[in-house]
DNA sequence: TCGTTGCAAGTGATCATTCACTCACAATAC
DNA sequence: GTATTGTGAGTGAATGATCACTTGCAACGA
């Protein structure tokens, strides 16, 4: 773990985590101050900084707590036998139900590194890197379609996160879950051969 | 007194909105101070006011200045006759041949609205209204598979979107025009029965 | 001359962060 | 049992830095 003060089940610091993430994504994170934070989560200004260094590592550290369970639990999805198809089958419902536990976390880690340096420790397994890697095994195997796996990998990431973003800006009507298996449908059209 | 729709052409003005164009897509607009605009363009802080009523006005000019042409255009195409899968695809050049001109710029629209309040006038056409009339079309006449148009529009956003955002992060080399027959291929594959 | 454009030095407001302090409580001493 | 001491979470009023924006003035072109 890369910084992590404390235990994670301090009531206060769980409550300043969660009045953050809220207002981070309302009104993003430099448009939110340190007493909007305070006021939300009922404490004091000087609170925060009894838990957290600082409201960067505040919000890097609500990044890091989501995205690092979710980098450790699709390495292992990818790692699997069988079909690529198969595992992105899998990758896609395991990240859709995540989604669904709290849509507003993943509005946030999903545009958290606009404008902003890499917070991520090198060589990270990202969705990125681990899709890259499948696509590549597929044409490879002759499993999928023969077309550039570096487009590929953009456009079935865009397929998968697309509806997700949609649900956020209520275009889109959730739980996303369901819809797994008709996003896999049109994924699965678009890579055969 | 103030006027900040100027006659484009205006040396210093386009240099402020070209620099804060660069500053606002790698910092933020957040992020960015008028003094690194300042810095930046060549010019005095007070400057900016001779052409812009606010820092805020500045970004929402900018947005509004690329993304109200491309609405036009937009409607145009959609309102053209014949398969709605050849009106996606001349979208699809469109959009990729006005990207590939100012990869930068685009950015910046595709990212603005976050956590920002809508700044389009109402009842503005955007990209994602148009393509969910034209899936309406497209299931109601046949033509495309069957299937719930509101998720289908989301998936073929993602898939032309999506790679525009991997040319940015450098996972995919540019330009993206050449690309538009290949993301094409993959969106009528996923569309069609 | 006069309106426009540009500049540099302000200015007040706001922000993240700090700091001296309180409070509740637990361990230790008597 | 009860004083004593230590501790760490919580507080909120400073603090100093920084920011968006203003002002007064000079240069220039019509």
């Amino acid at each position: 773990m890369i910084t992590c003060n404390e235990k994670p089940g301090s009531k206060t610091r769980d409550r300043i985590a969660d009045a953050s993430l809220r207002l981070f994504v309302s009104q993003g994170i430099a448009e939110t101050t340190t007493r909007d934070i305070a006021k939300e989560a009922g404490i004091a200004e000087g609170t925060i900084y009894r838990h957290f260094e600082s409201k960067e590592a505040l919000a890097a550290e609500i990044f890091m707590e989501t995205f690092m369970p979710l980098s450790r639990a699709l390495v292992l999805l990818e790692g699997d036998s069988g079909p690529v198809l198969d595992r992105i089958e899998r990758t896609v419902e395991h990240f859709y139900r995540l989604f669904d536990e709290d849509p507003t976390r993943w509005v946030y880690v999903m545009t958290y590194q606009t404008g902003r340096q890499p917070k991520l420790p090198p060589n990270t397994p990202t969705p990125y890197t681990l899709m890259l890697k499948m696509m590549k095994e597929g044409t490879a195997s002759g499993e999928l379609a023969d077309a550039d796996p570096d487009l590929h990998t953009q456009i079935v990431l865009g397929m998968i996160t697309q509806p997700a973003m949609g649900i956020v800006y209520d275009e889109l009507d959730g739980p996303l879950a369901p819809r797994a298996g008709e996003v896999m449908k049109a994924i699965r059209k678009a890579l055969l051969p």
